[in-house]
DNA sequence: AGCCTATTGGAAAACGTTTGCCCAGCGCAA
DNA sequence: TTGCGCTGGGCAAACGTTTTCCAATAGGCT
């Protein structure tokens, strides 16, 4: 690491002919005032020398640095970069910096992430994306979040089921049950699901809304009618394959995420198959370009942005027991899922 | 900013019998080695008490922090996240932590968050998006990095074009020529263009190059059949439907980004024009989806990771000289540009 | 004039590290 | 035995801030 140097507060002190004390005062003052004449004198000189204020000293000294840290899964995934960016945003505009990381969906790494992160002693430390059942680091990254709240940092889960911290909730099986509802009344009747992993909650929660949906309207969703595979793109490609290959007869799709959805329709196309004619397909998301494709995509919206910013809310304002927000989601009808 | 109370160096020491000095040989040590038995019993007992080095602390004496600032227009497109996914990998095998800011376009925060940046002493800072031609701010910006680099950071652009930092380009100019090749090749003759505002220089490097390969194909672009608007998905929307109105002839429009092309696929649609069909679609960067969408999108294919792969290297590699790497594009035919 | 209070500047102690230096112990060659 | 070099531990200074005191000055009141 080069060492950088840097104008510091000393110089600029010295060359304004005031002590450290009152520098530090007149540029970041805090409850002391210093008398406007040193003020001016003291910003100038700061300014002229092209001084930059240590955010590490200051950290050091305050013992907390002016940052969030965020885990999310996969940048790339527009998922969360939507997400991301509406925590950024509204870090801004509370003057935090954000440090990101992200864990690949590897949660040994996700638990290595978040004691580096609480090594730099963040506000808050926000993470971002399912939880398996079952994972055998869970323990682990609970007991470092917990010894991070311990010691004085803020918490935020965004989709990640109950635990003992602030959390934002997607409204899952609600939305997947209000999709299926709506779904059933444009005339679906056999329907095919292309699930990602189980293991992961935000899945086993779509499907089981979807599911109990269907139920309500006397449909019973048949095991050989959901294919199971990873929770991205590929795997919608993947679990579509499954459904056509096994022969069960569809009418309608639900892919537990447009990015599975988009995957899901290619499939279907290689397949000899029009999503949106012989067979409709619906989502959950509500991600960018939903409405470009062709069909345009019958989702679920999740609102995104929203819930970065309502899960930055959570990490800024105090609170000792943990809250929870519920963000509503809501049925979108779109041209992939014609009215039969 | 709550004060964080946490497990230091010196209770450590104290706990193991040892002093601070060695204490901190033993968990980060460097040129000086501690005996063996002592290295086990300190990092152990560090183990035990939850000991987390504080990296402020380190940064100050060290004067600067295991960081890297990357500072992008928009985290939501995927253009961005695709590249900071690639940044933040390299990063991550580097031993880095990323901070991450958005300008949202705005080239006066990007100054500010330059110097937000700077405070952090971060080892690098890389900016990726373009630069604006007659950028009242671009001095500013300049001269922010130039005197970050002077204080021995290091400073990375990505499709920012000349400038005296370590640079990053796309081949805009040259992608853009090869895919006015290939499409004259397949047959067309009177094409459009949707592109960003001109004085993006990406924008203007991606016009020239397709009409500068029109050109050696002796077509000529006229002014009228070339649409400015956003450089986003709405103004490929907006610039999309600028041509259509203005009823120039068209049977292939080229959209200077994948985005635009989204937005201007969506607003022939709507004016019942069959991209793909009537007219072809052609866009820029190959970002995700691209091959899902129908008709699948004729695109020149940017390697957006490696791209952000790219700039962490010359990120970590020293080297006083400025110096560019050039990434190369390929075109990527697809049916929505079909032979005619 | 005497005293009390409010204001504001400065000296110095912290914050949690790393690292330059000193020094003790030890092995080994002369 | 002496002298020397090497190893490895500890003391204390340094990094750049904030903040707690303390001191000095000014002003208001009796």
């Amino acid at each position: 690491m080069p060492p950088q140097h840097q104008v510091t507060l000393a110089q600029v002190a010295e060359a304004a002919g005031v002590s450290i004390a009152t520098a530090s005062r007149a540029i970041n003052g805090s409850t002391r005032k210093v008398s406007e004449e040193i003020r001016v004198r003291v910003t100038q000189t700061a300014e002229e020398l092209g001084y930059l204020p240590n955010l590490s000293a200051q950290t050091v000294v305050k013992g907390a640095s002016p940052t969030v840290a965020v885990l999310v899964s996969d940048i790339a995934d527009p998922y969360f970069s939507a997400i991301s960016s509406g925590i950024m945003a509204a870090a801004r505009q509370a003057g935090l910096m954000v440090t990101m990381a992200t864990s690949e969906r590897r949660s040994a790494d996700e638990r290595d992430m978040i004691r580096t992160f609480r090594s730099q002693r963040p506000r808050a430390i926000v993470v971002v994306g399912s939880r398996w059942d079952q994972d055998p680091q869970a323990a682990a990254i609970e007991e470092q979040l917990a010894a991070y709240q311990q010691a004085g940092g803020r918490v935020v889960l965004v989709s990640q089921g109950p635990s003992p911290f602030d959390l934002v909730e997607i409204q899952n099986f609600e939305g997947a049950k209000a999709l299926a509802h709506a779904l059933v009344d444009q005339g679906g009747q056999r329907f095919g699901v292309a699930v990602g992993y189980r293991r992961l909650r935000t899945n086993a929660d779509r499907l089981a809304g979807f599911t109990q949906g269907l139920a309500e309207r006397s449909i019973t969703l048949k095991e050989e009618a959901v294919a199971e595979a990873a929770f991205t793109r590929d795997g919608g490609y993947a679990a579509m394959r499954q459904l056509l290959e096994r022969g069960v007869e569809l009418d309608t799709v639900f892919a537990a995420s447009d990015l599975m959805a988009f995957g899901a329709a290619t499939a279907m196309r290689e397949a000899g198959v029009q999503p949106g004619a012989q067979i409709g397909l619906a989502g959950f998301d509500n991600i960018a370009l939903t409405e470009d494709v062709t069909p345009a995509l019958t989702t679920v919206d999740a609102p995104l942005g929203e819930i970065g910013r309502r899960a930055m809310d959570l990490a800024l304002s105090e609170g000792t027991e943990p809250r929870t927000v519920e963000v509503p989601t809501s049925v979108i009808l779109r041209a992939s899922t014609p009215r039969r």
